[in-house]
DNA sequence: TTGCTTTCTGATAGCGCTACCAATTAGTCT
DNA sequence: AGACTAATTGGTAGCGCTATCAGAAAGCAA
C-alpha cells in the first residue's frame, strides 16, 4: 500500500513550507506558527531558534493558507471620493502592492457625495462583506462612516487625516508642522505678503494646514490678511479661481502656499497666463509632493508626504487588527504618524525687488 | 466522543462552501468544483442544476482554498513603467474593480527602462509568481515580454497597443482612425496650419496616431509641413519642450493636435506664458480623455478612449484564457476594438482672423 | 519533596477546494 | 443480450497553515 508515495505529488514547485523551517529548528510546525504571528507565549531562546531556520531556508508563510486557517477573509475595502487622481494612484499603488504581498484581496469602491443616510446603508452592507477598510481623504473624516463600521465590528484605519480622533486608527503627517515649516521657509526667503489657499472644508487636514500657516506668521509678528486667504477645495479648477483671486488684488502677495500640489499647479498656470514669471515675480509652493508637483514647470516646492508607505502602513495595521480582533484584544487605535519633509524646488525664491 | 461536534466550530461566518451547494444540487463537491471550473466533461443536465443551486445559495468559491488546492492561483501581474498618472490610476481602478469581483488577485509590477536581458529575467522570474499578465503601454510593446511569457505559456494581454500583432492578444482602440477624425474636425473648423506632437516612439500607437492625422492630411491636400511635426514621449514635459519650438516659428500652427492629453495640457501651459488665448489664439487638442482634459483650463476637446473599460475587459479575457488554458484550448489570440469619440470641449475654434 | 499554578509546546483536526484515481453509468459494437 | 469502451461522477487525500486543547515543563509555595 504505497499511500505514502504520493505525499509529494502536488507538492507547488520550490517554496517551502512550515513543516520545513519546524524540522530545521527542531520543534512542532505550531511554534514556528507562533513565531511567525509574533504571538508572545513563546520562550526567547526556541524563538531564536526558529527565527534562524526561518531565515537560513528564507521562508515565507503561504499566504493562500494562512486566510484559508485562520478563517478570516482579508477583503479590504478602500472608500474613496473625488480624489485627486494623483493623490489616488498613489495610494493604490502603496496599498496594491502591500495587499498582494499579504494575499489581502484590495475592493475598491467610489462613494461620491452620498447623503448621510445612503453612507450609512452603504457602510452597513460593506460591513457584511470586508473585515477592514481603508479610509483616504476625505471620508476619513466621515463619523457615519467611522460609527457605523465600528458597530459592526469592522477594524478602519483613516489615512491622512488631520488629527488623531479617539475611536479611529490613522496613519498620517503631521499637517500643522509641516505648514508651519513651509510657511517658515517663505518667511526666511524674504516674503512678507504671503498668500494662502486652504483645503476643502470638509476635511480636518485643511483646518490643520492653515493653522500651521497663520500661527507661523503671527509668530513673525505678521498678522495675515484676511484677504489673502481664499478658500480652495483641492481642486485645481478651485485653485484657479483663488489665484485669480489673489492675483487681482492692488498689492498681490509674492508668495502663495496652497494646500495642496494641484492648486499650487493651478497658481502657476494662472501667473503665466498674466504675464508674471514664477519664482522670479511670484513664488508658489504645494502640499503632498504628488507626481504633479514635479510635472509643472517650474517644479514645485511643496511638502512631501510618503503616501504610498502610509497606505502600506495602513494596510499592515489594518490587517494586524484584524488579527488581534480575533483573539479578542481591544484593541485601541492608533495614531502613527509619517515624517514630512519639505523638498526645495524651482517654484520659490525670494521676492521681488520692486515688492 | 463528541468529535463531530466540533465540525462547525471553526466556520466562517456566513461563507456558502462548495458542500452546500452540492448537497442543495445533489451531487458530489467535486462536480461542483467542475462546474465552476468550467470543464466540459459534466452532463447539461447536471450542469444546469449546479448551476441552479450556485446561483440561488449565491455561492462564490473561495479564492484562497482554491489556489491553495494547487489550482492555478488567480494572481494576474500588471505591469507598468512610468505612464501618466492619470492612465494609470483610471486603469487601476478598472482592473481592481473587476479583480475583486472576480476574486482575482491584482499584483502591480513597475518595471522602469530595464535593459532586455533584465527584462527577461523579470519575465521569467513573474511567470511563475502569476497565472496572467495584464500589459498597458509601453511594455505592451515590448516582445521581449511577450516571448518570454509566451514560451512559459502564460496568457498575456496588451492593452491600447497601436495595432494587433498575431501572438498577443490586445484590447485596444482604433488610434488611426481617431486621429484622423480629430483631424478632420481640426480642419472643417478652418485649420490649415495643423501642428502636430507625437507620441513615444517605442509605441506603435503613437505612430498610428501620426499616421491617422498624416494621411487626413493629405488627403485635404495640405502636405503637412515636417517642421509642424515635433517628437514628443507623451510626458507633460516633452509636450512643453515640443510647444516652445512649434511656437517659436515666424508663422506658427493656428492649431495643435498633441498625442495625448499631458501634453496638450503643456502646450496650453507654454500658449498661456507666451501671452496666447486658447482656443482664441490657438486651437489645442488632446487625445485619450483622462482627467487631466477636464482638470485644464479651458477644458480640452480630446478623444475619449474607455480606459477603465478596457482594463476590466482586459482583465475578463485573461481569466478566460487561463481556465481555457487549463482545459486545453489553444485559445487564439484576440483583437478587441473598443469604440472611440471626440469629445468637444473648450480648447478648440476657428483660427484667428488674422492667420 | 509534593502539590499546584503558570508557561510553553505539541498533536490533532480541520479551513474550502481540487488532483487523482476508482467506480459508476451511458453508449457502442458484435 | 453481452462485452467492451467512453463519458460521467464520486471518494479520498492532501494543499500549508492555524484553532483548540491536552500534555509537558517550569516556577513556586509549603
Amino acid at each position: 500500500m504505497p499511500v505514502t508515495l504520493r505525499r509529494t505529488r502536488r507538492r507547488r514547485g520550490s517554496a517551502v513550507t512550515i513543516h520545513e523551517v519546524a524540522r530545521k529548528a527542531g520543534v512542532s510546525p505550531m511554534t514556528v506558527s507562533r513565531v511567525t504571528n509574533g504571538e508572545d507565549n513563546v520562550r526567547e531562546a526556541t524563538r531564536d531558534l526558529v527565527m534562524k531556520a526561518i531565515r537560513e531556508l528564507n521562508y515565507s508563510p503561504n499566504p493562500a493558507a494562512r486566510s484559508l486557517a485562520g478563517a478570516q477573509s482579508t477583503r479590504i475595502a478602500m472608500i474613496y471620493s473625488n480624489p485627486s487622481v494623483a493623490y489616488l494612484s498613489e495610494l493604490l499603488v502603496g496599498a496594491l502592492d502591500k495587499a498582494s504581498k499579504t494575499a489581502a484581496q484590495l475592493v475598491l469602491e467610489k462613494w461620491d457625495e452620498l447623503k448621510p443616510a445612503a453612507e450609512r446603508a452603504a457602510a452597513r452592507k460593506l460591513a457584511q462583506s470586508v473585515a477592514g477598510v481603508i479610509l483616504p481623504p476625505p471620508l476619513c473624516e466621515s463619523d457615519v462612516i467611522a460609527s457605523e463600521l465600528a458597530a459592526a465590528d469592522i477594524p478602519v484605519i483613516a489615512i491622512a487625516t488631520g488629527r488623531f480622533r479617539a475611536n479611529v486608527s490613522c496613519v498620517r503627517i503631521d499637517d500643522f508642522r509641516a505648514a508651519s515649516e513651509m510657511t517658515a521657509h517663505l518667511l526666511s526667503l524674504g516674503h512678507q505678503r504671503i498668500g494662502f489657499i486652504k483645503g476643502h472644508p470638509n476635511q480636518t487636514a485643511s483646518a490643520q494646514r492653515f493653522a500651521g500657516f497663520e500661527t507661523t506668521m503671527e509668530a513673525a509678528g505678521l498678522t495675515p490678511n484676511p484677504a489673502y486667504v481664499q478658500q480652495g477645495y483641492f481642486t485645481y479648477r478651485s485653485g484657479l479661481e483663488a489665484a485669480e483671486a489673489l492675483l487681482d488684488r492692488k498689492r498681490p502677495p509674492t508668495a502663495i502656499f496652497a494646500s495642496n500640489d494641484d492648486m499650487a499647479a493651478a497658481v502657476i498656470s494662472v501667473a503665466h497666463r498674466r504675464g508674471m514669471d514664477v519664482p522670479g515675480d511670484l513664488s508658489v509652493v504645494g502640499f503632498d509632493d504628488t507626481v504633479t508637483a514635479t510635472t509643472v514647470w517650474p517644479e514645485l516646492t511643496t511638502i512631501r508626504q510618503p503616501i504610498a508607505a502610509m497606505a502600506d502602513a495602513a494596510l499592515n495595521l489594518l490587517l494586524r487588527k484584524i488579527r488581534h480582533k480575533k483573539v479578542g484584544e481591544p484593541a485601541e487605535p492608533v495614531d502613527h504618524l509619517f515624517a514630512h519633509e519639505l523638498v526645495k524646488r524651482a517654484s520659490d525664491g525670494p521676492p521681488p525687488k520692486d515688492a
